[in-house]
Order: C-alpha cells, then structure tokens, then sequence
DNA sequence: TGTACATCAGTGAACGCGCGTTCACTGATGTAC
DNA sequence: TGTACATCAGTGAACGCGCGTTCACTGATGTAC
C-alpha cells in the first residue's frame, strides 16, 4: 500500500494554501479588496486568525498573491482561446482574444475589479511581481498586430497627426512590451492604434462588470459591437 | 449697517456643509472611498463624531453627495469648454469635450475613481439622484454625434456586421438617453460607434488615473492620439 | 424693547462591532542516529 | 525498530487602533407676543 509520498504536513499545509485562497477570492466578492481581512478569512477557516500567519506574510502580501493568479488565469484563458484559432485567420484570433477577455471578467467580476479596476488605497503592488503576468494578454495582442502588420492588413485610421511625443512613448512602449517580439512591422501609427484597441476592450468589459450600463442593453452583443470597433482601429475593413 | 440677512446659525450651516464635503473630498484621495469615516471627518473639524449627524444622515448619504457634485462639476467643466468653440467645427466641439473631460480626471483623480472606478462594495448609489448629473456629458456627445449626422459627416466603421440584439439595445438606449434630443439622424450603427467613443475617452482617462499606464508614456499626448481614435469610430477622416 | 418658549447645534458616553500583528506557549509531526 | 531532538502548526491573549450610530443632555440662537 502507498505510503503518502511527501508527509501528511506537506499535504495539509498545500490544502490550506488552496482554501486560503480560495475564502480571500471570495470574500473579495463580497466587501471588496479593501475590506479584506485576514481575521474573516482565519474565521471561516475556524482557526485562531494568528495562525494564518504561517502561510501568508501579511494582508498585503496576499493580495499580491490574488492579483497575480487573476492576471495568470486571464493570461491562460485568452492564450488558450487564440490558440484554437488558425493561425491564418487573424482578425478571428483578434476577436477570440477579445471574447475570452470578456468571459473570463464577467465569470470573475471581483477579481476583475481588483485587476483593473481602482487602485486599492494603501496598496502598491510590486511591479516585480504582477508585471510579467500582468502583461501576458498585451503581449498577445501585440503579436496579432505584428502578425497584421506583416501580412499587410493593418492599418492605424490617423496616421497623420501624430505628435514627436507621441511617437517617442509609442517607441518607448515597444521597446519595454515588445523585446520578445518581432517589432519590425509595427509603426508608431499601428502601436499607439493598438494601445487604444486593448484600452477598448478592457473598458468594453468594465462597463459591463462595474454595472456602469444599467439594464437596459444586451451586454454581450454590445460587447461584439465593442470588438468591432476596436479592431477598425487597428485594421481595414474587409470585403464584404 | 447692514445686519446678517438671515442669522449666524444659516451662515454657520452653510460653512459647515461645505466643510465636510471639502475635507470628505480630501479623505477620499487618501483612504478611498470604501474607508471614508465620517468618524475623521468630525476629527478633523475638531468636533464630535455624533455633531455630524446634523449635517449628514449617514455615510452613505455623504457619499451620494459627493458623486452628485463631482458628476456636476465635471458636466460644468465638459460643457463649459464645447460651448467655447464655433458651432460648425463639429469635430472641434467632439476634441475640446473629450480634452476638458481628461482635464477634470487628471486634477480630481480620486473623484474619477468615485465615478469612474469600481463600484464602492456595500453601496449602491440611488440612481434617481445621481443619473441626471450621471448622464450630463454623454447628452452632450449625444448633441454632438448628432450634428454630424445631421452635416453628413458621421460614418459608423462597421455598419455591416450588427446583430439585431445589438440593434435593439441601440434603438432602447437612443430611447432612454435621447428623449430631450433629435435623434432622427442617428441610426443604430452610429449610436453603437458613439457608446464606444464615450467608453474609449473614459477608458483613456482612467488609464492615466488609475496608473496603469507606467512612467514611459507622456499621458497626455497619448490621450490626444486615444481621442483622434475615438473620432475615427464616428466620423470619417478629413481631408489632408 | 423685554420676556418666555421653541428650536437647533453640539457634547460625551455608550453599544457592539471590526481590524493587523506580535508573542510566549503547547502539542503534534518529522528526522537522525 | 526505538528513542531523542528539532521543526512546525496552531492557540489564545494582548496591544492599540478603528468604525457607524443612538441617546439623553446642555447651552446658545431665534421667534412670538
């Protein structure tokens, strides 16, 4: 009979970690990243709210935690959903991404909030630490726009008045986002287009997840009228 | 000599009201709206905590009135910079709204937040006191995307692809939004493109607001590039 | 103009609740010989 | 395999702080006659 491989201490201390997490997402739900509190947490768990403290530094520290797993499991979800369009088809890989995004801030609307929501007062998060998972969707995208630009599709609608400043944080931004990537193709013009597509699409689900639309609209298919427009930034229209 | 008008107790209300909305708005920048206190509120005003009951019937109650003023400011602001520039330069009316819009966020960002970010968890704003201050700027839009209309001007991108579900939440929101409005020139598509530019200028201002946005970027020229985009979704680019 | 009464502003104590974090401690699990 | 010691998990009390809201109350301002 197998003994347990790695001790029963291992075994509990990786399903508090888990339940951990688990309680504080929820409890995110319910009085928001402010409010959330390692006693409530420790409370449901039914132990002494001390004891949370062997496996979490601090309040902040497990926001941190929060943050970064929300930024990976939106990283997964459009990664997985763009990857099951042909490669080819690159306005659909645009709105397949576009559409993950959405579904997964609509299934998770708390953790959307603390992700790209308003700051949390006395909060900074460690760049070091959110940053790569935090620009995983960016990245993305940005490898669709290079792959438009290469195959000539794309096209930024104001490429005339662009200001040297603009174009220099345009430079900037693609040198900071895009070391991995194959910048040739991507104009200042295209870049700063697809800075305003991705800022469309967070907002698009924003408004939807912060209740900012009342009930008057169909959500979703407002949302595809948003992805369309976004990808008219960046992209000619098609034949029709 | 001219006696007080009307008492020293009206004078002394009235610059006690005041005061507590100016300090609550000072608080709101350091602790967020979701840590607002009226307990340091009347600390700070060197008063006890129970005195500001007279004042304020509940800290909900404050906040609500600080989302109505800042709504109303930042309609003022909008309103007060379209209606300085010459009727007929349409596209000049869409810029200066959308650049006093920004103006406002930058200077009063935790305002922003309050109206813009997310929603404060245990409150629930009244939508009958706050809609119509809530709605001020998209009206104007609305004026505005109309005109264009109404000169030929606007051309929504992607009149092919609408779905009729997205058609009808056109048709309802022209009918909550536009009652005061002609909106006789304003198909659907155009509506949709109009939502959308309104969520790009938001979503360009909070970008900025709430940081996400880094240290590379010059903000504000950003912004001028993000408005130029959020034109192109509603009018057709001008001649060179 | 003077007085009696009503209104209002502000007090301070209290109720009942919350929080993060530290610390000395017990008792169970794991490990080396 | 058995024992001695080290590590770890969890306790419970404590520190020092916060909050919203109610209530009976004093003393000042305003008003009617």
């Amino acid at each position: 009979m197998g003994k347990p491989a790695r001790g029963i201490r291992a075994e509990n201390r990786e399903r508090l970690e888990a339940a951990i997490l688990t309680i504080a997402r929820r409890h995110l739900g319910e009085v928001g990243a402010a409010g959330l509190s390692l006693r409530a947490i420790a409370r449901e768990l039914g132990m002494a709210s001390s004891a949370l403290y062997r496996y979490v530094a601090s309040r902040d520290e497990l926001l941190t935690r929060l943050i970064v797993e929300s930024f990976t499991a939106l990283g997964d979800a459009a990664e997985r959903a763009e990857a099951a369009v042909p490669r080819g088809d690159v306005r659909e890989r645009f709105l397949a991404t576009g559409r993950a995004v959405r579904e997964w801030g609509v299934a998770h609307p708390f953790d959307w909030a603390l992700l790209f929501g308003s700051p949390v007062p006395g909060y900074a998060a460690p760049g070091d630490r959110t940053t790569p998972a935090g620009t995983r969707v960016q990245f993305l995208l940005l490898r669709i726009l290079a792959d438009m630009a290469h195959l000539g599709m794309a096209t930024a609608p104001n490429a005339d008045g662009i200001s040297p400043a603009a174009r220099a944080s345009a430079a900037a931004i693609a040198d900071d986002l895009g070391r991995e990537i194959d910048t040739a193709d991507l104009t200042p013009e295209l870049l700063l287009a697809g800075i305003d597509a991705w800022t469309l699409l967070i907002a698009g689900v924003s408004r939807e997840v912060f209740g900012h639309l009342g009930e008057i609209a169909d959500a979703e298919e407002l949302y595809e009228s948003t992805l369309r427009h976004a990808l008219s930034l960046v992209v000619a229209a098609p034949a029709p």
